[in-house]
RNA sequence: GGGGCUGUGGUGUAGCUUGGCUAGCAUUUCAGGUUUGGGGCCUGAGGACCCCGGUUCAAAUCCGGGCAGCCCCA
């Protein structure tokens, strides 16, 4: 292992008390990423990072592809003429965009993708002829380019949106299309379990969704500030885009008809909602299921006995290897407890200490990094208890993260408590009769009162916190990012 | 979209108000030695005033613009 030469000075800041600072300095302490490149909005995935994100993205490719999702790769340059062809669309991102044009040109003839659809649909388009080309089911990852004039945050909101996937169907009838969108719906819980990280769903109001659209499923985790983070979008388009962009095809009956589509998209987002639930004041906590490095082994020794315990090191390397356990040696010349540090940034989850007294007693000292209790083990359990130990850390982060996400949401039922909720930092649920009244009401209340949608798993009935009518709606409310 | 703060070796900072000293400190890096169960110690070496312009005998310091980062509010 080679130490980054980027790293690492202390961590300084609490999670709980300033997070932003706390994020900022982690990201950067822990060798996730190098923010130093010189544009606004971007920054360089270091070699950690990167192979994090990327054993996410191998998940999502394992399990877009089970369901039949085809991978492909558009261009990132996309033509004017295809961004026009929905100005609805094109509006919006009009100012948001980079625009590109040759050293020859006057003006710009193209843009970078702000997101897919101007690249995808033309595309769409040539392909589906008749309704044996659909179901047409794809996916890329890929990054997205919005020349944001807010506020830029790694990882959140940049104007390179890196290791960002979209999946873009399109099918022959609705109820297919809302089939789909299902289906997307358990991509995420699948996503949210490998990274331990609870989510609320929520459906959005018409009035917030793309025109023409039927409707929007998205979820939002919680920061430890309190802030609500959108962290993947599941859009019902319904024939919205496909007659912008003609996507047409025809039918067992002999019609041309448009086709239903569905769209979704998300990436490193998923990350920053696992650093930000598991972190701790000594650093990160990787899930040990898409931990780049599971179990590090710290070798301790004098110099007299440092090839005895170098031998038993990478003997115990060898064996875990052979079980698929991610294991890395720290071979540095450098103090042990400079490593424990290190390693705990970076949030390993076990650590493995062997020295010259566990070699006396053939066991070895294993530490979690999730609780910090430290066990002397038998050489001869090895295998079965880190095996047993990377299980019940990803358990019991995920209990100690559900723990925190519900004692953030408090349920409301008076009007004037709203505000006083959001400023302790707390997210909001509260039944609400579905009229954007009764939202412009709720709204108003102040700034940062920002409703994000409404609980698509509340089974209860009561009355409106505005209109006192009864209602099964239950709107969440918070401040975003 | 509005407001505020900041930019000094790789990192964190002192100096800036009131212009002038070899730009100080800590850490990191490199070489050597010694150490090694929670950030060791000693010796030596290397490395910085964000960019462009202005004011001035003189600018890290003052002024304007740009770039970049951070915070608060819509």
């Amino acid at each position: 292992m080679k130490k980054e030469s980027e790293q690492p000075e202390a961590l300084t800041a609490k999670k709980d008390k300033n997070f932003s600072e706390w994020y900022n300095q982690v990201i950067a302490i822990s060798g996730l990423i190098d923010k130093r490149y010189n544009v606004k909005g971007m920054f360089v995935w270091l070699n950690y990072g990167y192979e994090l994100i990327l054993n996410l993205k191998n998940y999502w490719d394992q399990i877009f592809k089970e369901t039949g999702l085809k991978e492909l790769y558009f261009p990132l340059i996309v033509p004017l003429e295809y961004a026009e062809m929905n100005d609805g669309w094109f509006k919006g991102f009009r100012e948001q965009a980079f625009w590109v044009r040759g050293s020859d040109e006057k003006k710009a003839t193209h843009i970078l993708r702000p997101t897919g659809e101007p690249a995808m649909y033309p595309m769409f388009a040539l392909w589906t002829r008749a309704y044996t080309d659909l179901p047409l089911r794809i996916y890329e990852t890929v990054s997205s380019f919005r020349y944001e004039t807010k506020h830029t945050r790694p990882l959140v909101r940049d104007r390179e949106i890196t290791v960002w996937f979209e999946i873009h169907t399109a099918h022959s009838t609705r109820e297919e299309a809302e089939k789909e969108g299902g289906l997307h719906q358990k991509f995420y819980d699948l996503i949210w379990k490998k990274i331990a990280v609870p989510r609320i769903r929520v459906e959005k109001p018409e009035w917030e969704c793309f025109p023409g659209a039927i409707g929007a499923v998205e979820d939002y985790t919680i920061m430890p500030n309190g802030k609500a983070m959108e962290n993947g979008s599941i859009n019902y388009l319904g024939q919205a885009y496909s007659k912008k962009f003609n996507i047409k095809f025809k039918d067992k009956d002999g019609k041309e008809k448009y086709a239903w589509q569905m769209c979704t998209g998300n990436g490193a987002r998923f990350l920053v909602a696992a650093l930000a639930a598991h972190g701790d004041d000594r650093g990160l906590v990787i899930p040990p299921e898409i931990a780049v490095i599971q179990l590090i082994i710290i070798p301790i020794y004098s110099t007299k006995d440092k090839s005895k315990v170098l031998k038993k090191a990478n003997e115990i390397y060898d064996r875990l290897k052979k079980e698929n356990i991610k294991v890395e040696i720290d071979l540095r010349e450098d103090r042990p407890g400079s490593k424990f540090y290190d390693w705990e940034i970076k949030g390993v989850p076990i650590r493995l200490e062997i020295g010259p007294k566990d070699l006396k007693n053939k066991s070895v000292m294993l530490v979690r990094r999730d609780n910090g209790k430290k066990e002397s083990i038998k050489e001869t359990q090895l295998v079965k208890k880190v095996d047993g130990l990377l299980e019940e850390i990803q358990r019991n982060i995920y209990k100690k993260a559900r723990k925190e996400f519900n004692d953030k949401i408090v349920f409301t039922n008076k009007l004037n408590e709203v505000n006083k909720l959001l400023d302790q930092g707390k997210v909001i649920k509260c039944f609400w009769d579905g009229e954007g009244k009764s939202y412009d009401k709720i709204k108003a209340l102040g700034e940062g009162v920002d409703p994000f949608g409404v609980d698509i798993e509340n089974k209860k009935q009561g009355r409106c916190i505005v209109s006192g009518k009864k209602t099964n709606k239950v709107l969440c409310i918070s401040n975003t990012y």
